[in-house]
DNA sequence: GACAGAGTCAACACTGTGTCGAGAACCCGG
DNA sequence: CCGGGTTCTCGACACAGTGTTGACTCTGTC
């Protein structure tokens, strides 16, 4: 059964659809969203430019798109770590953290342009700050409880807490991967995030410790 | 000797660059920088739009002024302040904070339009990463101080510490001024990044307490 | 073997940017 | 007051990129 016939004459709907969103991401590694344009998008998937909007209604669908992809990856992979904020704060925090920095950093291009996206797209902003609105609740409640229990100081709202240590990871990782300056080195990114997390959670150096 | 002859019979060249810049800075407050073309700064300027580039060589040549300006008005209002980060380091590092917030409020259209430029031209980019490297410089200074005095802990590179903090508070205020969500509210934000700051520089909640 | 639908693209319309070259207004020394 | 350089102005053009339209070609189905 399998390649029925000598080949599928056509190439199927989904794999042009694929190929588009193979090729973006291809292209976001070497140069910027704006320097891509869709004639370039159309090209790499072997299709014409009209064609390209039979699948995507912009250059801005593509990006959605493969934004998506990268939040979902980032949620499954939050999902299965263990949380053990009481038994060990600083590491718990840490992890977490560390899966925002591994799968931005392993698709450093969308990351970048999303981001970028944010102040263009209306779409690309919604999707975005859903995620991002979800991972301050998250963090929200942490803290709450963490508070709540007597490891954390009060004296902040909790989710005014939340939400700018998160908006801090976004930036830092972001220039992290834009190469600017001033940034840090990637390599010490996690180390120095989640040292300002947990003191700025926790009012001390070493939290935890009864 | 206050106005020679009748008057002027032609507007003079500073007048019209002039007239750009307070045209752009007030299309800003209503409209994103995308949103206004060079047409519209023109015709606000009441010049056509090929004599436009007779002053400025593009859109990003406004907006490198426009924040030109404001990054100044900054530098000078941060130099006016007392250095007493040893006598009274939470009130020092909030008066510092406080001069961002206020001048990036008071000049809403021009920040935002700024930063997000910084991803799609070169120059903006520049300008903007020399600030926040100055800023970041002294920020260092006076935490590697603070440490060497042992009023703040080790354990955290200083330059690390106050690039990661600066950034996060050029993101959280941006979120501020464009309504993102999520956000912290406007009024509490001075507070909440103060507190950060304190809390992850000094390792504790209440710093310089001998 | 014709019909439906999915897929394809040449050609067009539009918006915004940037350039060119001809000219108008202005300034100053002679 | 005149001539010549400088400053300033804009109509007309060239161009790049986006998005649309309408006709055409497949491909599978009854």
């Amino acid at each position: 059964m399998a390649q029925r016939g000598r080949r599928s004459a056509r190439i199927s709907g989904d794999e042009r659809q694929d190929a588009i969103l193979v090729t973006a991401e291809a292209l976001l590694g070497e140069r910027g969203f704006d320097d891509i344009s869709i004639e370039d998008l159309a090209r790499g998937a072997g299709i014409s430019r009209p064609t390209f909007y039979f699948y995507f209604s912009s250059k801005d669908g593509v990006l959605l798109a493969l934004l998506d992809r990268v939040i979902t990856e980032v949620e499954y992979r939050v999902g299965q770590l263990p949380r053990d904020f009481d038994s060990d704060p600083a590491g718990a925090w840490t992890r977490s953290i560390g899966v925002f920095v591994e799968v931005f950093t392993s698709h450093r291009g969308v990351a970048t342009a999303a981001i970028a996206g944010c102040s263009r797209n209306e779409e690309v902003r919604k999707l975005w700050s859903k995620s991002m609105q979800s991972w301050a609740d998250f963090s929200t409640n942490v803290i709450t409880s963490e508070q709540a229990r007597g490891a954390a100081p009060g004296g902040i709202d909790a989710h005014d807490l939340a939400v700018s240590l998160n908006l801090m990871n976004e930036r830092v990782i972001t220039a992290v991967l834009n190469q600017e300056s001033p940034a840090i080195a990637g390599s010490r990114a996690l180390d120095v995030l989640s040292t300002i997390w947990i003191r700025s959670i926790y009012g001390s150096v070493h939290p935890g410790s009864p």
